[in-house]
DNA sequence: TTGTTGACGCTCA
DNA sequence: CTGAGCGCCAACA
C-alpha cells in the first residue's frame, strides 16, 4: 500500500533535529484528514527498513502523543533530546522553531 | 456487516 | 486559557 510508504518517505526526509506533525504530513500527502491514519502507518513503521524516525513526528501541539507506543528501549523524548530537540513533560520545547513543514520545506 | 477504537485536529462553551 | 465534543476513516473483533 502506498499510503504507508508515502508516510515513511516523508518522515525519513525530516531533517536531523527537527520535527513535524501528523496533520502536516497528511496535508502534504493530499489528505488533511488522514492524520489518524498517519499514526496507524507509523505504528507499523518499526518493522520497516530503513528505519523510520517516527520519534520526529508529533501532534499539532508538539506533544509526544505517541511516546507510549514506543519501545521502552528507545524513548521518544530521549532520542529527540539526543538530536538536539528539547523535550519537557512529553512536549517539544520551542516547537515553532524546530517544526519542519513538508509543505513549505519540500 | 456492524460497532468500537484511535500516534489527530478543529470548534465551541 | 482549559475542557468537552465531533468529524474522519481504516483496522479489528
Amino acid at each position: 500500500m502506498s499510503f504507508n510508504d508515502d508516510v515513511y518517505d516523508v518522515v525519513r526526509l525530516i531533517p536531523h533535529g527537527r520535527v513535524t506533525a501528523y496533520g502536516a504530513i497528511a496535508k502534504y500527502l493530499g489528505d488533511a484528514r488522514a492524520s489518524r491514519r498517519i499514526g496507524w502507518a507509523l505504528n507499523s513503521s518499526f518493522a520497516v527498513t530503513p528505519v523510520v524516525p517516527a520519534h520526529r513526528v508529533v501532534n499539532r501541539n508538539g506533544m509526544l502523543s505517541g511516546a507510549m507506543h514506543f519501545p521502552p528501549e528507545t524513548p521518544m523524548a530521549d532520542m529527540l533530546e539526543n538530536e538536539g530537540v528539547k523535550v519537557k513533560d512529553g512536549q517539544v520545547v520551542d516547537f515553532d522553531r524546530v517544526f519542519w513543514d513538508p509543505m513549505t520545506e519540500l
